[in-house]
Parts: structure tokens; sequence; C-alpha cells
DNA sequence: CGACACATGTAACACGTTACATGATTTG
DNA sequence: CAAATCATGTAACGTGTTACATGTGTCG
């Protein structure tokens, strides 16, 4: 769905051809989601099925086919423009299901699980950080904001993955610290 | 991908059918995002055809078809488990998308875009947190960090935004207030 | 010339959603 | 009995990824 509107988007700029569309895409949101253009092409093929884009003429000499948003378009550009993206509309968030299972399911160390993503998300972060002190010279706004806000949601991850931590050992007894009384029957079962 | 190990990791509890897969699913994780029940079937005949899961003999007398998983399945189970979410295996982040085109696309005014977002936000924000006031007393551990983990990111994504709104005052000043001088025409050309 | 970037497209497949078809069981 | 819930499945479609096929332009 994004890929989608983002195409729009960028031919309410100006007209563009599809390898041009990859381009601009990645260079406004600083290439941190590659935009895979076979997409492009099945993408602006449904679009202009659905009467979204027209070409601007036949292909031009070099072979390239330039398309340009209808009014059709233009319309379902500022609809999405002007619609907040809600809640039922986000994809499942895996991580969330990941630790929410691991909870439950027999032999899985729910703990060591929130810790290794931890670790991954912080070096995540610091990569993160890396980028932005090298980005605020040259300064695209597009591209800072996306920047920022992976940055806000790693942090909130991190936040998370410790509020989650702090959670689950009050549920169970940290794992093998100072010595203290033997694990009941039932603490072993519910750890196999 | 979510779902595929989401349906391992409850089969790794016990043995089940479909239908019961998807009411422990949306158990599991409070029905923040629900599971359409078609989804588990042909999740499931793809999980068979790949060796991850097996029936438990053949369909029972009132026609219900129990899986259970494979040593296979076992296996890329934990797998998934031991494996960080790394970014990019993460879906495109529409409201990321959708911000940091609006800053460039004329015709779009990008910081009434984050105000309408805000809003709704702000409004799931308050949502979350009457649902957190109302679970503390049942307290499934599972749902209580899903819960969680949506409420840390929507407050992140406020954030987020007020950070974005920031920002883009500091592009154009801000639309009509105190009298200021008038607009040049290339503003004028720029906000359309 | 050969490699690489530019440029368009198709095929196959995975995953997700919606809708439909079908039937058994439970319950007011 | 009628309606709701339980239960399994299929079909169609949208979207996304990967890989392949094909050709042009440029530059060392």
């Amino acid at each position: 769905m994004s890929i989608k509107y983002g195409l729009l988007a960028l031919l309410e700029r100006e007209p563009m051809y599809g390898y041009q569309l990859r381009t601009e895409f990645e260079r406004s949101t600083g290439a941190t989601w590659p935009l895979n253009i076979g997409q492009v092409y099945t993408t602006l093929s449904r679009l202009h099925r659905d009467g979204l884009v027209a070409e601007t003429g036949e292909a031009d000499d070099q072979g390239k086919v330039v398309y340009q948003l209808t009014d059709a378009g233009r319309v379902e550009l500022e609809r999405w423009f002007t619609t907040p993206v809600t809640q039922d509309a986000r994809p499942r968030d895996e991580l969330a299901i990941k630790i929410a299972l691991a909870v439950t399911t027999p032999g899985v160390d729910a703990r060591a699980v929130v810790q290794a993503q931890r670790t991954a998300t912080v070096r995540h972060l610091q990569e993160l950080t890396r980028l932005k002190t090298r980005a605020d010279d040259n300064a695209d706004t597009a591209w800072l904001l996306v920047l920022d806000s992976m940055l806000f949601r790693a942090e909130a991850e991190v936040r998370w993955l410790d509020h989650s931590e702090t959670r689950l050992a009050r549920l169970e007894p940290p794992p093998a610290a100072a010595p203290r009384a033997p694990v009941t029957p039932h603490q072993q079962e519910a750890r196999r």
C-alpha cells in the first residue's frame, strides 16, 4: 500500500518513468526501504489499470515510458494524505508476537529472547545515531524525518524490551544467581 | 511470516486444529491483530507441505484435523526464537513514508498531515491506556506485553510527530498567525 | 570490447484479506 | 426450529520478493 501512494506522490511532483521513480523513492526515504524495481513496474501497471496514472504519450526514443497522475489519481493521493494511518491498517508486529508467544511456549526462555533482541536493537540504534550525525550536514528534510522515525521507534523498542524483562523477572526468578531455595516441581515443569 | 511461526509456537504447546489455533492466537495477543480463519488453513497446508507440521492421524469423528509439530518444525521454531528481528525484515513504515513525501509533494500541507495523524494516534493511545487499566486485573502476561508494546510505540509516534512538527516549523513559517510580511511569489508557488 | 549502470518488463511464488460454500453442534 | 457458533476448506485478488530475460548507453 505504501508503494502505491509513494509512486502517486512522486508523480504529483512531476511526470516520471519507472526507473526514476525507484531512484527518487529511495532518495526521499534515505534508502531505508530499498524498492525493488520489478515492483515499480507491476505497481505502475496496476495504477494504470485503475486509471490513477497515464502515460504521457508513447515510449520515448530511449524506450522510457513516462507516467503522470490522472485526476482520479490526484483525488486518491489527496485522500491518502488527509486520512491518518489507523491501527488496524498496520501490519502485525512480529516482535511483539514473538515475545508474547515465547512466554508460554515450553522449552523457550523468554528472557533470553528479550535479551537477544535488545542487543540487536541497540546495535541498530547505534547505527542510526551514526547515520544521523553524518546526515545533519547535507540535510534532506524527508530523509531526516525518516531517520528520526526509526530512531524514536528503536528507542521505544529498547524501553519496551527492558520493561518486558522486568515484567518477566517478576514472574520467574532469575536463572542461577546467588544461592536460593530449590525450584519447586511446578517451576521445573514450567521450564522443561 | 509472523503467523507461520505463531502457529508453530502454539503447536509446540500442544497439538491443535485450525479453528482452535485462531482462538489461541487471538487470546495470546489480546485480539490486537485478528487472525483470519482462512489464513490459518492455508498457512497450515503450507506448513504441512514444507514438513513442519503433520496431522495426528486422520480427521477425528467431528471432522477436526489436529496438527502437531514435526522435528523439522521444532528446529524452525527454535531458529525463530533465537534469531532477533532485524530491521530489513520489517515492513515499510507507511506513516514515515507518508510524512516524508508530504514534505516535497506540491499542494500538500505536511504540517496538517502531521497534526491529523497526531490526533488519531493520541486517540489510539487513550484507548490503549483505557484497555490497560482494565486489563491489569485479569493479567495474562502475553497480552499485557503486547499491550505495552503498542503503548510504547504509540507514545514514541506522538513524540516523533511533535518532533516533526518542530522540524517543519523551522522550514516554513506557521500559517496565518500574527501579522507578518506578505508571502513571496516563490512561497505561494511552493504552497499552491 | 567488456563491464557496468540504465531501463523495461515477466514469471513464479509467498503472504495476507475477503468472500463464499458447506456442514455439524449448540442454544434460545 | 432458527440462529449462532464451531469447524473446514476454496477462490479470487492485492501486494511484496526474487529471479530471469532483454536491450541500450557509457566509459575504461
